[in-house]
DNA sequence: TATTTTTCAGCACGGTCGTTCCTCTATTAT
DNA sequence: ATAATAGAGGAACGACCGTGCTGAAAAATA
């Protein structure tokens, strides 16, 4: 990896941890310099402006989420298994990498209703998560864990829901409860999705 | 009401608007002054901080969800009736009232990892709140309608849960179903609250 | 090793930020 | 009606904002 990329890595990093605490729209170049030992304007000519800034910091934080999330996620069985899952890692993943807790979460209260090129960005990171836990459940379905009528669409409302729910718990609210809580509810919505001869055959 | 406290009305009332769209952080003391047409040092003289004035705005938020969102809910018959009620006042409210959706989702998340007095002041208000959903569900469980074993803590966590899904539909991904899918997941979290021999009564 | 390209610091810019102080006017209470 | 008070504007402050320019050091390429 060349200096450049390897600095820029740094950065995206640093930026990402502060985003999740304050803000993406809080992160000041002048500040972000500092934490990373280096000058505003050096720093400032890997981006050449703080909207491309805030993207790349995006899109860095996307990439994350998928090889740290979603991949992971993906090699468990298909189905149910797979589900939970992904409420295993992003809980890891959220907690570990970050002081504020999952920054896409922070991202898309920050910037729902602030117009403009990041918002756009972001939309589209938000809807391809989405899109991915519909697919989930799809598999569920197809697999006959889920009930063949299921609307995998309310199914992926009702998910991301409860992570948000989890995330406002556990990080305004400091609830040690939080992620029993989420996991609780997760489990719930498993169960009603279930095809009922699935419910039958499957233990407890 | 003298002239200052009318003032302050005003300037809390936009400052609260462009918070619920650009955020709480964002809002300045300039900007505010030039949309409710004062200047700078007059209006800062109504709250002598920012800080003060953010957590006037919080205050006012606060009061405004309980006027508009839970006394007009409070009329509706106890239990089910009134927790539904909660949902359609508070979509009211959110979209009649502000540009950028409920204003307390947006300061929650705003908030969540952001140390000080703002943060504190909003967390008692948000607690304030989960309990009052709580209590709606405790009371649906005393008029026999939800299940005497049902966790209302749980119950709670689910219904704002659900209330951050469609914030984030409705706003960020600008999903014109978002408000059916939130009815139908309450819905789906009353059904499955109900006392059995409630359920076996009711119509439906 | 020599040359070209990349990376980064230093400095300066116009603006806006929250905040203070001082003045004047409009409102309120006596 | 007059005195006391509260409300609002004007100018200025130091600090920080994002952003360009310039030149030197470092890295990549030859």
């Amino acid at each position: 990896m060349s200096k450049g990329k390897e600095t820029r890595e740094t950065i995206l990093r640093a930026a990402l941890d502060f985003a999740s605490k304050l803000g993406f729209e809080s992160l000041s170049i002048g500040e972000l310099a500092k934490r990373v030992g280096m000058s505003k304007s050096g720093l400032f000519g890997h981006f050449n402006s703080k909207e491309k800034l805030q993207m790349m910091v995006i899109d860095y934080a996307a990439d994350n989420f998928t090889e740290h999330v979603f991949i992971p996620a993906i090699s468990k069985e298909r189905g149910i298994p797979r589900i939970l899952a992904i409420v295993e890692t992003w809980h890891r993943w959220s907690s570990r990498y970050f002081t504020g807790g999952c920054p896409l979460v922070a991202a898309a209260f920050e910037y729902d209703d602030r117009p403009g090129a990041v918002r756009d960005h972001l939309t589209e990171h938000q809807k391809t998560m989405l899109n991915s836990f519909e697919k989930a459940a799809q598999i569920a379905v197809d697999e006959g864990q889920f009930d063949k009528d299921l609307d995998c669409n309310a199914f992926a409302f009702e998910f991301l829901s409860l992570m948000l729910g989890y995330h406002l718990y556990s990080r305004l609210l400091q609830d040690d409860d939080a992620k029993f809580r989420h996991l609780e509810a997760v489990d719930s919505l498993i169960e009603r999705s279930k095809a009922k001869d699935y419910k039958e055959t499957s233990h407890q």
